[in-house]
DNA sequence: TATCATTTTTACCGTTTGGTCAAATATCTT
DNA sequence: AAGATATTTGACCAAACGGTAAAAATGATA
């Protein structure tokens, strides 16, 4: 007599995820994102979220065990996207491009996922509880890779010295800092809830304080 | 029959704070301060409050109304702290001179406070429930003076053009990162939980990134 | 259309939480 | 010491919350 569990989608076997079970698991994540992203893990309630993914309470819960288990798969879903702008660095690229890029790669994504942004805060903010072993392991590891790049630069002379991990702070936080703090930023420019129209000066502005004088300019690479 | 509301403390009348008022209120904002930065408004309950206070729970609300009361109040004198940098910022200075020493200031009081820290960017991240009128009068007006005096600075031609509200900006993000995220840093450098020995590095960075070619140096001003 | 698995809903439960009440205790003043 | 005021506490409450049980409804399949 194994304990039988309360039924749930994901326990179907082998025969892979229904249509059903996909749209809605799709529907539940997404309201759950615009939750969570507003009032961080605790202040989200599964009714709110069931709510806004215009669904009952329990039918969330045949999807998703609890309300942890979908806050760790969005932050699951998220770390691939939050890792995808730096793994592009290249080391035969020359430092202006390459790190110009990047720049805009994780500005574009505080303009389109701020949500996902937010999110993320919210989850460092309050220790990394979920993702802590990510930032030791895999975050740390990908850090060292490309920070052992940006030195290689320093070293041939092409970029100012610095701690290039400390560059990569830097440029982790002045972009997503119009994601999480778009608030403040919208309040002090006297701009309305919409209104995304600094991105041009904020590009402008990044690209003058990374790519001015940290990165002397010189005949490509 | 005037509705005789529940004796409260701060509801004697003009003969000002006692003593024992005075220590337990500083007490309980000082316990709310650990609790509200750790975990956000909603994560923090009103038992976990006091018994950081090492007071009862109803003790704490003769204190203050509710819940929000306190966490209105912490806010409230964060605020001032979170100015106080930008205001010693001079006209009469030299570019490097003044924004050197805001820059210092404001990674000092990420290093000293980072609590507060993280309970601004909590409120912020939150959408500023409560301190958005702060944002939108004294907090964009005082920013609006101070980048007056730096767009004079880039007229004269002593520091390279951009938008000194998103310079600002950047300062803001940079030094707030190592106290909002530095769980993210330290996992990343691969340190310990009380360790702060990146100070330093974090200034340098700081120092090379700002004051490098964004700010032409030229004899004083 | 009958059967079976999947999905959804209604009703409910135990706990936590913000907050109240009234009584008890400590402190201050005279 | 007495009386008034200020402080503290234990017992309690209603609402919100995370989650469950079981049956009803729907969809897939043959």
């Amino acid at each position: 007599m194994a304990g039988n569990a309360k039924p749930r989608a994901t326990e179907r076997q082998a025969r892979g995820k229904t249509r059903i079970q996909k749209e809605n698991e799709t529907r539940i994540l997404q309201a759950a994102l615009d939750v969570f992203s507003e009032n961080g893990f605790h202040g989200a309630t599964l009714d709110r979220i069931a709510s806004q993914a215009s669904m009952s309470k329990p039918n969330l819960l045949y999807y998703f065990r609890n309300k942890e288990e979908i806050h760790v798969a969005l932050l699951t879903d998220l770390l691939d996207v939050w890792l995808a702008p730096l793994r592009e660095i290249r080391p035969d690229g020359n430092p202006v491009d390459e790190i110009g890029s990047y720049i805009r790669r994780k500005l574009d994504s505080s303009f389109s996922f701020p949500r996902e942004s937010r999110l993320f805060a919210n989850e460092i903010l309050a220790g990394a509880p979920h993702i802590g072993d990510f930032l030791q392991t895999e975050l740390k590891q990908l850090v060292e890779e490309k920070a052992a790049i940006l030195q290689g630069w320093i070293d041939d002379g092409r970029m100012a010295p610095c701690d290039p991990r400390h560059l990569l702070f830097a440029i982790w936080s002045t972009t997503q800092h119009y994601a999480d703090f778009s608030v403040q930023v919208r309040h002090v420019l006297g701009l309305g809830a919409g209104d995304k129209s600094y991105y041009d000066e904020a590009a402008r502005m990044l690209d003058t304080l990374f790519l001015g004088q940290l990165i002397s300019r010189e005949k490509s690479g």
